[in-house]
RNA sequence: GUGAAUGUAGCUCAGUAGGUUAGAGCAUCAGAUUGUGAUUCUGAGGGUCGCGGGUUCGAGUCCCGUCUUUCACCCCA
């Protein structure tokens, strides 16, 4: 018998982990439903002619394939076979795939629904999503995001609402060192061609991307690599990295000086800051040039969230885009933007920075322990008074030595036991112990489930 | 997909230039203690040394392959 293990990049969420995460969850759900966003869940598989061309050739390349169920190989595509092929033999024997983000299957729900929902549209979905990827820090193969969008509106209000959002669920979550950066597709494009870099936008964006990373230098030289260097590209660069104080004043001076996308973009960018004003959330929001993450199909603004001081990259991404919907036919142009929360690191980031209060309100508040059947018979009728007062408890359903039962509550991690003997079944009054102090009280029993609520 | 490192008890790790029966701490279980845990004492159980092959009289130790985990690149939550 071999030792069971999982597969690459996927883990098991134990109790503890799962308390964790469900509070975090928990937490995000809430900002969403405060926004608006009503729910929806779409299937883990989607055909694979729904995802195949969505993320580019990178992600196609990391899309997890469905084998087709039965004989597979007597439909198999045997011309591309015999000619190592593996595309084509890959598409004759695979016909559903696992999904790689929310946004994608978001927009082929809304392309086939279109008359039935109420536009603009918002939704919120929190699911697994399945990566091809190899593992490492922060990356796993199978993750959750928690997307928020809105289709249906060009109104930059849910771009402001987006930028809200991301700073309430951080601050509810504790974290108060957190950075939403912003760009505009429009101004990257302008920031491309004046570089230079006609017809190589993703190369400049690629390497641009990596400015905070590797430093100046290596980005001109990466680029040069790829044939975008010169006077302009120098000049760009020195454009980038100036950083005045005053996002508005570098909006001014880059408004004369763009290209009508870049414009665009600035007139965007400047709508949401205006629209912000001194709300919450504006204090951590950093207009970013260099921030070129992207997929494939953002359009307008774009979003990045990282955690200062924390070493597990992005932990929430986000943008607009104009013609998702236009992919699955849909004849309307639908513009939609949109946000994810990447769970998985976030958890990551607020372990590595002792986030994770110990006080634990999603499990057992308290153990009954007892001497033998007679108190453990009375602590059954405990535990189901309790119960229907809302107190989440357990009775210890075998006859042991206290000992054990106080090990059990100690190893379960509960703060506190009850404690029911002859004494006090007698005389009504229960000995609770607060098993984080040491310290013990007696009570009768109205009063527990206010003491330890 | 490319390049590297790692793997010994449930956990963290020792293990000497290949040499008898592979060790420690913590954890677990039982008992000192028939109404008090996270502190003490005593004892017990627990290991195909990731897996498969090779070199050797002999491999945890050396070589090859493979898997896992981790790190960098690519890209991303």
């Amino acid at each position: 018998m071999e030792k069971p293990t999982l597969p690459k990049g996927t883990r098991d969420f134990g109790p503890v982990q799962m308390n964790r995460r469900l509070k975090l969850l928990d937490t995000i759900r809430s900002v969403f439903r405060t926004y608006g966003f009503q729910p929806l869940e779409t299937p883990a598989m989607e055909n694979l002619s729904t995802l195949t061309g969505k993320y580019g050739e990178e992600g196609d390349q990391l899309l997890f394939r469905i084998l087709n169920s039965g004989d597979f190989l007597k439909d198999a595509n045997q011309e591309a076979l015999t000619n190592g092929d593996f595309k084509k033999v890959s598409a004759s024997i695979s016909e559903k795939g696992l999904r790689y983000d929310l946004t994608v299957p978001f927009a082929r729900y809304v392309v086939m629904n279109q008359h039935e929902l109420a536009m603009p549209f918002r939704r919120y979905q929190i699911q697994p999503v399945w990566r091809a990827d190899r593992p490492q820090k922060g990356r796993y193969r199978e993750f959750y995001q928690c997307d928020a969008d809105a289709v249906g509106t060009d109104s930059l209000i849910c771009e402001a609402e987006i930028v809200q959002m991301i700073h309430l669920a951080f601050t509810k979550l504790g974290v108060k060192d957190f950075k939403i950066r912003i760009n505009h597709r429009g101004i990257l494009s302008a920031l491309a061609a004046m570089a230079g870099a006609e017809g190589k936008e993703g190369q400049f964006f690629v390497a641009l991307d990596k400015l905070d990373k590797i430093g100046t230098e290596k980005v001109l030289g990466e680029l040069a690599e790829r044939g975008i260097s010169g006077p302009q590209t120098q000049k760009v660069m020195e454009l980038i990295i100036a950083k005045p104080g005053n996002a508005v004043d570098l909006f001014n001076k880059l408004q004369e000086i763009f290209n009508d996308e870049g414009k665009r973009g600035i007139n965007d960018l400047k709508e949401v800051y205006r629209l912000l004003g001194d709300h919450a959330g504006s204090g951590s929001l950093v207009f970013d040039l260099s921030l070129a993450r992207g997929l494939s199909y953002y359009t307008g603004c774009i979003f990045e969230v990282t955690i200062s001081n924390v070493a597990v990259g992005s932990v929430c991404g986000g943008g607009r885009y104009d013609n998702l919907t236009m992919a699955f036919g849909s004849k309307e142009k639908l513009s939609g933007v949109g946000i994810s929360f990447g769970i998985d690191r976030i958890y990551d980031a607020l372990e590595e920075l002792g986030l994770f209060g110990t006080d634990d309100h999603y499990g057992t508040r308290v153990l009954i322990c007892h001497f033998d059947e007679r108190t453990r018979d009375f602590a059954f009728g405990l535990v189901t008074q309790l119960r229907s007062a809302g107190i989440a408890c357990e009775v210890y359903p075998d006859v042991a030595k206290l000992k054990k039962q106080l090990d059990y509550a100690n190893r379960r991690g509960l703060p506190f036991v009850l404690i029911v003997g002859e004494e006090e079944m007698t005389s009504g009054k229960l000995t609770l112990k607060d098993l984080r102090s040491g310290t013990q009280q007696t009570l009768p029993v109205e009063l527990i489930a206010q003491t330890i609520g």
